[in-house]
DNA sequence: GTGTTTGCAAACAATTTGCAGAATT
DNA sequence: AATTCTGCAAATTGTTTGCAAACAC
């Protein structure tokens, strides 16, 4: 299974380079478009999904319901708005010790984890407080 | 929006109480089928999202796509086999700390965390190891 | 030329929803 | 009697897949 080049493929990966907001296999859609105005959702969905599988890209699945995409492959964590949705890096440095003391309590092999918090973001905190 | 009893929803509060396995909606529509012969599954995701909306059970979205449910609203943290799917209690003290570290680096409100640890279960590293 | 990738549309899986009738208070 | 809840089926949403043509090597 060799890869062979695609110009659809590269468009994608660079729109995830400028991207931090973590977009969805829509939004990439979206974005893609415009420099591809025929690129097909399917095409976007297979790449995005072959990306991830080799390790170019991270599929974050943040519990939305939606998967979302990011170019930093570095494990961070991550803030997923209940209001609004959107999802956002956390300064906070990564702690891989949490990772360690769960193989340590558990029989089978632990790989990874994947943490996220969740709450209101900054823009709806101010926005919407009254209820 | 004051809620009335109903048989459905107590037999599947009752059947999720017995299981510690994180059943799906599907899993709980096939449970409570045996005394529920004629129950529907959009009773089940009716009646699971609202017990989870009051709080008397908690949705997990472990990432593969598909709700678990889980009695035990306690915060804990859970893995995912990534083979099978299965998921499992982890008996590692959860990390309240972390949630705190997360609030003073950010600006918006953080509610709360979800922490997933995924890998290969004890069962299918056993089985599954030539591939 | 062989094999991968694309665009399109149809298929799929998980979940939600509209509605008329049944159950609960 | 008023209102919530149910069963059913249809609708929605996010994602995957089959296929013939287009592209890359």
């Amino acid at each position: 299974m060799n890869l062979k080049h695609s110009r659809q493929r590269d468009s994608i990966k660079e729109f995830l380079a400028t991207r931090k907001d973590h977009p969805t296999a829509d939004v990439v859609y979206m974005g893609v478009r415009q420099s591809f105005p025929n690129i097909s959702l399917g095409t976007v969905y297979r790449n995005l999904t072959l990306l991830a599988d080799i390790g170019e890209i991270m599929r974050l699945r943040v519990g939305d319901g939606v998967d979302h995409f990011d170019y930093d492959t570095s494990p961070h964590y991550h803030f997923v708005c209940s209001q609004c949705g959107c999802v956002e890096d956390l300064k906070l440095p990564f702690n891989a010790g949490l990772t360690e003391e769960a193989k340590e309590c558990f029989s089978g092999e632990i790989e990874g984890q994947m943490t996220y918090f969740y709450g209101c973001c900054a823009d709806c905190t101010g926005e919407q407080m009254p209820v």
